[in-house]
DNA sequence: CCACAACCCTGAGGGC
DNA sequence: TGCCCTCAGGGTTGTG
């Protein structure tokens, strides 16, 4: 399940093959993958676009065009790359967009389980606007983080998935990052200490940033856009750990239960 | 503001 | 081998 490491390994890994190329045609077989505007609309407004810069906002994946914007979220089992035209090696069944890019290449968006979508537009606010704040970014200070928890009183990991209070925390990494600072994830938001905050704000940042250090966690569907996979799952300390010993203190079993509707991990004994 | 559930989807894996 | 069932979950929407 692409997260922000996995999305900033795969924005990364696109910059090479795909910027400078322009894009000639476009093909699509599951019209829900188009996101905005419409289908039809779409491919004669990004046809003769070309592709000036990648980047990541969120979730999301922003390439650059000359006169737009083209947005890729992968959801869950989304995948991006560039592939020879018409490639017969690397077949894939589930590509459900595609770019032809000049040079006889193909932007391929690829989704098993078509959750994933594809936006154009000339403002990028119409699709992540009231997204919160990057959380690698350096104005995202552990005052802002502070500040920003004040007054709330969700669930301490409802409130990390929540896009609209910090930027591109999923499942693994607000279980890893709740292990590591020692918060149960069940917790109420307000009830968090300063010193709690602290360890929060500071592993929060760090799962993130040893995740893009390990170039993703190729949990399932994911993969880097060369088809290699990642190495970040080899460094979990509780997602998909359920019934295995803690490795931080020995003494308990990780336990999985249910919170917002997601799978959560969690040491019983680690984490109060 | 918050919790909860349905929904969008289909592959993987377990039980039999 | 294959059928049925459950599980996985990011984000949106609706309800209470």
């Amino acid at each position: 399940m692409p997260e922000l490491p996995e999305v900033e390994t795969v924005v990364r890994g696109l910059r090479q093959p795909l910027i400078g190329h322009t894009i000639e045609s476009m093909w699509y077989d599951w019209e829900n993958s188009i996101a905005l505007p419409h289908a039809n609309e779409f491919e004669g407004r990004v046809v003769g676009q070309t592709v000036i810069g990648i980047r990541r906002r969120a979730k999301y994946i922003v390439i650059e065009l000359d006169k737009d914007l083209l947005l890729v979220h992968l959801r869950m089992t989304g995948r991006l790359y560039v592939a020879e035209e018409n490639a017969v090696q690397r077949v894939d069944k589930w590509v459900h967009v595609k770019f032809g890019l000049d040079g006889a290449k193909e932007l391929r968006f690829s989704d098993s389980r078509k959750f994933g979508k594809v936006y154009l537009t000339d403002n990028i606010d119409d699709v992540t606007g009231g997204i919160g704040p990057e959380p690698l970014e350096d104005t995202f200070t552990v005052a802002v983080f502070k500040e920003r928890l004040t007054g709330r009183r969700k669930v301490i990991k409802s409130l990390l998935l929540d896009q609209h209070f910090i930027a591109g925390v999923g499942n693994i990494y607000a279980d890893e990052a709740l292990h590591r600072a020692a918060i149960h994830p069940q917790r109420s938001a307000d009830s968090l200490s300063d010193e709690e905050i602290v360890r929060l704000y500071t592993t929060v940042r760090a799962v993130l940033a040893a995740g893009i250090q390990h170039e993703g966690a190729s949990i399932n569907w994911y993969r880097k856009p060369d088809g290699t996979q990642g190495e970040s799952q080899k460094h979990f300390y509780v997602y998909g750990r359920d019934g295995q010993d803690c490795l931080t203190c020995g003494q308990a079993r990780i336990e999985k239960s249910r919170i917002a509707q997601r799978g959560t991990h969690f040491c019983p004994n680690c984490q109060k």
